[in-house]
DNA sequence: TTAAAAGTGGACTAAAATAGTCCTATATCA
DNA sequence: TGATATAGGACTATTTTAGTCCACTTTTAA
């Protein structure tokens, strides 16, 4: 159903609520705040941690904060660092075999299609989903914004 | 991870199936043509024949064939169809209530980038999908394509 | 009139994906 | 050295999705 996941949801919640300090701030302050429990924002942070999308430092004191770059990152490279593959179906993806792929005859729609998906929402930066303003512009418009680095 | 279910897959093969044929077929020639398995057809032709995507008759000599508007039907209206409800996040949708929407600041982000992507599945058709060349030239522009009817 | 060949409806099970919790270890600071 | 954080990952529960099966109805033609 073209659904993401209710943790990538979260996880942008939390990336939210990052953007908003330049401190760094606790797993135990982020669940207070977004009403996340707080085993669910902890693990969410360590991902996102992985992934290069927050700085963490251990400790008193420590906690986490927004990495610069993650900002002006694109929704599509957000989504597809926390859900993997982005693809509309398995044929779309490269990496899958589907079973059924030697009698497909739309196996390729499916590709393009998934690359209009990707394409509306590669236009689109982390920065855009906390201020909404700029996406109504976008939509209106249907002439992909100017973003500072992609 | 935006990706359509299995069984959508199968039905738009199966409904590109009967795209070819302008007679009745039975779900084991579909089944046998598309190498789907004849439970999971069955399945998915009750369920094409229920939303008005097929005609049926029962008996000797009976079969399933394409609704005449089908082919145009578009794959926004086909996935909804299909899958229900096409919301990216139960935030964009109207019908389920967020839990944690009281302290979301983000979820009118989500509904726009929702109508994003539902915009662009509208602007193609089911015929678009078993005839790719189109698709492509509507990637090129970034214009939305004449379909006939819608 | 009846047997065979189709679809109808829906229950049911199995498998896979997702969500969510918990435990032990490590780092940092006062 | 104790308190407060994150790190890593195992583990369980829940939900969703996939897939099969059975009893019933309709239609055709011998």
């Amino acid at each position: 159903m073209l659904r993401i996941k209710k943790m990538t949801d979260y996880a942008v919640l939390i990336l939210a609520n990052l953007a908003l300090h330049d401190n760094y701030v606790t797993a135990k302050e982020i669940s207070s705040s977004t009403h996340i429990a707080l085993p669910t924002v902890q693990k969410l942070l360590k991902k996102l941690n992985r992934k290069g999308l927050v700085l963490s430092k251990q400790g008193v004191l420590g906690g986490y904060s927004l990495h610069g770059d993650t900002k002006e990152i694109s929704v599509a490279l957000l989504l597809n660092a926390l859900e993997g593959n982005l693809s509309i179906t398995e044929c779309a993806s490269h990496t899958d075999k589907c079973s059924v792929q030697d009698f497909c005859q739309i196996g390729n729609a499916w590709q393009l299609i998934n690359q209009k998906v990707f394409n509306s929402l590669d236009d689109l930066t982390l920065m855009d989903l906390i201020r909404p303003k700029r996406i109504k512009q976008f939509l209106s418009t249907n002439i992909p914004i100017n973003t500072t680095n992609h």
